[in-house]
DNA sequence: TTATATACAAACATGAATGTATGTATATAA
DNA sequence: TTATATACATACATTCATGTTTGTATATAA
């Protein structure tokens, strides 16, 4: 056996997540073995084991690494673009910049495959028990952050008098929100993408018209 | 063994159903062993062997009792109030009819428990792969036939002007149909029921609301 | 230059889980 | 009344997944 320098260990390691991902996918998680993650990462159950605990800490990894990122970009964007900073340099109305966020995502996963099958698994290929619980607090935890930043947004369109009728921006942003939790999920199913994946831009934009003065 | 008369095999049936239920519940339908459902129903694997060709087929059971009737239910209240039949009793305009079917989905989801757990396994206890990816394609086309139950409602109710703005029936229905699909998961994983669950009618109101002139 | 920690592979031990085969008491049909 | 199918329980065989232990070659630090 040939020790490996740290930098080819690292590689390994995201190899292992790597296969991971795949097997996940084609498998579920419970139904996977470790066995067949080291198969597929061309190493043995000895290197699994070396670089993870156990198959929850590389789902863990595996969503870190693809599922953060998102949220937090999403976040930031939406943040970002509620501050009244007036050196930013795009300052479109607070609507355009909830559909902007929205359809960020949306590009996002349309132009990773990685990120989408990461997804699709944390959405129909793992069962939310015991270790896998609290991923699940943790998204939702995410969710109402997100639906709060909307919610600013929505009340900056408010005062800036964009709104149609006269509906609460709390009562908007959840609505956005369900909406576009929908939409993922639905985004993920629709494998052929015949319902939805071609379309989710245009739903984007005709929810945010919805509420356009 | 003392063998049983045919309506106490279909009551012991029946159990293990409801055993199922439970025990996919706690531990996730993967991480659930026949063995796990045998015990819970006070029965031997034997039992359950007789009864259910597999752990699937008893997932498939459970499905069909607790699913079924609800979508079957909402699809008929969509249908029947969209006819021009002027022996329905209730003869309210398309919009509220809408609401009252998703709302009535809500009120039978906090009625009944059993369902409850049942909508919960199946969204984020069970992994989609194999013997149980059928059933996301099952899912995915009764979304569709009600999706356009809906879009027919929008379409009426544009033709009596009830609707505010120009939008689209088509687009206004998956506009629905997303947000519902995303409050009913929000609603089973929200399962403190602190963001959503008190609040799902509200939210429908508010999402109807928004479309009337 | 040498000792040690690293990055694995390979072997081992254990515990499940599954499916099937067999046994059996009894409801039921003939 | 008897034969048979039913509704299970029990026992068995096999496969499989996990975690751990041991072995080992080598990068790296001292």
């Amino acid at each position: 056996m040939v020790r490996k320098t740290k930098e080819v260990a690292e590689l390994t390691r995201l190899s292992i997540i790597d296969a991971a991902r795949i097997v996940f996918l084609a498998r579920g998680v419970s139904r996977t073995t470790l066995e067949h993650i080291a198969t597929q990462a061309e190493v043995t159950r000895g290197a699994v084991y070396w670089h993870f605990k156990n198959k929850a800490e590389i789902f863990h990894a595996l969503r870190d690494q693809a599922f953060l990122p998102l949220i937090d970009r999403m976040d930031d964007m939406l943040a970002i673009e509620n501050t009244n900073d007036k050196t930013s340099n795009k300052q479109e109305d607070p609507l355009t910049q909830i559909e902007n966020s929205l359809c960020h995502t949306i590009v996002e996963l349309n132009s990773d495959l990685q990120m989408r099958q990461t997804y699709e698994i944390m959405m129909i290929k793992c069962e939310y028990v015991e270790d896998f619980a609290t991923v699940l607090q943790e998204i939702l935890n995410n969710c109402s952050s997100i639906t709060e930043k909307i919610q600013l947004a929505y009340e900056r369109a408010k005062s800036l008098n964009l709104l149609s009728g006269s509906h609460s921006p709390r009562a908007l942003a959840l609505d956005t929100h369900l909406f576009f939790s929908g939409l993922l999920h639905m985004w993920v199913k629709d494998v052929d993408g015949i319902m939805f994946r071609f379309q989710a831009i245009e739903l984007i934009k005709s929810h945010i018209n919805l509420r356009r003065k």
